[in-house]
DNA sequence: TTGACGCATTCCCTTATCGGCATATGATTG
DNA sequence: CAATCATATGCCGATAAGGGAATGCGTCAA
């Protein structure tokens, strides 16, 4: 078995830093696939792919107008993210927990 | 190029469902090895693969116990995915922004 | 109609994942 | 020391991602 597919769920399309810009950008508001490739500097069949995955998790939506496709965001598919992070983000303000993990900062130091 | 590696960042690391289970299991606590094969039924070197992976991009930490090696969770690193997801956390309530989106989920009940 | 435009799809190539299995390594016990 | 326990690593096979380049396809303008 390889790595699951980038279309298992949002945490795998997610994972790609160009997806991330791109529901950015869409996060501003509707925008055609050119405007990725401006934007983003991408050429257009690599943005087209990643609309592709972006559309099978559902995390954008299309409408069509004329010869162009218009994408915008649903967010929706990125709650179950937010919602497991939420578990972890009362903890990493805790620092005072155990001695352990001063110790190990000052190792990680050592090693730079 | 093939897709950016598991060790990248913690968005990579993450998005495989048995690292977000051992992350879970040791947010409970520390845990030595043996109990991610035992509690996730998973073969010992996979666990420590995946270990390693999240090791790599610290979100946990180590310490040698003897002949165990007792893991510990660092949650540090998961921040910036969850600060990237707060700007987005907003938007999943306002379903009342455009007609369009109603009429695609019209669409995507006909299509089932 | 024809041609240009806006996107999507396909093929090729390189690279890394993940699982299974065997084995190496370091600590512990008898 | 030898045997065993707890982990880490290495190697293999199968799978797919992502970029590049070429091409397909529907739409609009002349």
């Amino acid at each position: 078995m390889a790595r699951a597919a980038t279309t298992t769920d949002a945490f795998n399309a997610v994972a790609e830093l160009r997806r991330r810009q791109i529901l950015d950008l869409l996060a501003q508001g509707e925008r055609p696939v050119g405007d990725f490739v401006d934007l983003l500097g991408l050429a257009q069949p690599q943005v087209s792919k990643h609309l592709r995955v972006l559309r099978e998790v559902d995390l954008v939506r299309v409408r069509e107008v004329g010869r162009q496709r218009v994408y915008r965001l649903n967010p929706g598919p990125l709650k179950p993210l937010y919602e497991w992070l939420a578990t972890y983000e009362r903890r990493w303000n805790e620092r005072f927990d155990s001695m352990d993990d001063v110790l190990d900062d000052l190792k990680a130091k050592e090693t730079d």
